[in-house]
DNA sequence: ATATGTGCAAACTCTTTGCATGGAG
DNA sequence: CTCCATGCAAAGAGTTTGCACATAT
C-alpha cells in the first residue's frame, strides 16, 4: 500500500524542492496551487501528515508559530525567523553543549534554538 | 484609567507568584479559580493581554506549543520544557554569541532556546 | 453614579474528520 | 474494475469579541 501518485501529491512535493526551506500548511497550499489551482487545504494537511509518517518531511515547530514542515535527512541544524516576510530559513550551525545549560534536577535530551532577524530580501 | 482591582485580576496575578513559572492560559484558569471559582476563559486571555501591555507579564513563546506568560523583569533567560508534564521552567543561563551563528546576509537580532527533557518530578 | 470589568455565547481561525465522487493502479 | 485520495462541508480546539449586567472607584 505505497501511496498514489496523484498530481496533488507531487505538487506539494515540488513545492518543498523548490522553496528549499521550512513551508507552512498555507505556503504548501499556496505553492502547490500553481500546480493544481483546485487543491484543498483539507488535501495538503493529509498529506503533510502522510510525508512525515513516511519520514520524507519532518516537523518544524517555531517559537509562537504555527507548524512548518522541511523535507527531512538534514543533519542536525536551526532556524531562523525574518520578522521582515515571517519566512523561516535554516541555519546550518548550532553552538553546541547547550543540553549543559539545563538547571540541576533537569534531564536535557534535545534541544531547539531558533534566531530572530532580517533575512537578505528584508534588509 | 489605571485597572481596577477585581478579584479575578488579583487571583490570576497570584497564580504567576506562587507558580513560579511560565504558565499557559489553561493552567492560569485553573490555578486562579481556586480562588474565583466562576472564572471565565474570556476574563483569563482579557488579562493577560493587558499584563503583558502594562509590562507585568511577558509571552513565552515556545516551539509548538500554545503561547505562555511569566512575570517580567527577569534578566535574560531560556527555558525548559518537561516531556513528561508539559510544564515550562526557567532556564537561568545561555551559551552567549548564538546570534553569530546566523548565515551571511541575515542580521539576528534575538534568539530563543528551548531544552527538552524530563523535569525532577518526572524521572 | 459612572464606567470599566466580567460572564456568557457567538464569531473566528486553524486543523481534522465524514462522506460521496474521482482517478490511480 | 477497485479502492485509495480528493474536495467539500461540518466538526473540533483555542482564542477573540459583542453585549447586558455586576462592581470597583
Amino acid at each position: 500500500m505505497s501511496p498514489r501518485q496523484t498530481q496533488q501529491r507531487l505538487a506539494i512535493r515540488r513545492a518543498f524542492k523548490r522553496a528549499g526551506r521550512p513551508l507552512s500548511p498555507d505556503e504548501v497550499l499556496d505553492l502547490a496551487r500553481t500546480d493544481v489551482p483546485g487543491l484543498g487545504p483539507a488535501t495538503v494537511y493529509r498529506n503533510l501528515s502522510r510525508l512525515v509518517e513516511e519520514g520524507w518531511l519532518t516537523e518544524v515547530s517555531l517559537p509562537g508559530e504555527s507548524t512548518r514542515y522541511e523535507t527531512a535527512a538534514l543533519p542536525h541544524h536551526h532556524h531562523f525567523l525574518c520578522r521582515g516576510c515571517g519566512r523561516a530559513f535554516d541555519v546550518p550551525a548550532c553552538p553546541g553543549d547547550v543540553e549543559d545549560l539545563a538547571p540541576r534536577g533537569f534531564v536535557a535530551e534535545a534541544h531547539e534554538l531558533v534566531l530572530y532577524g532580517r533575512c537578505p530580501g528584508c534588509r
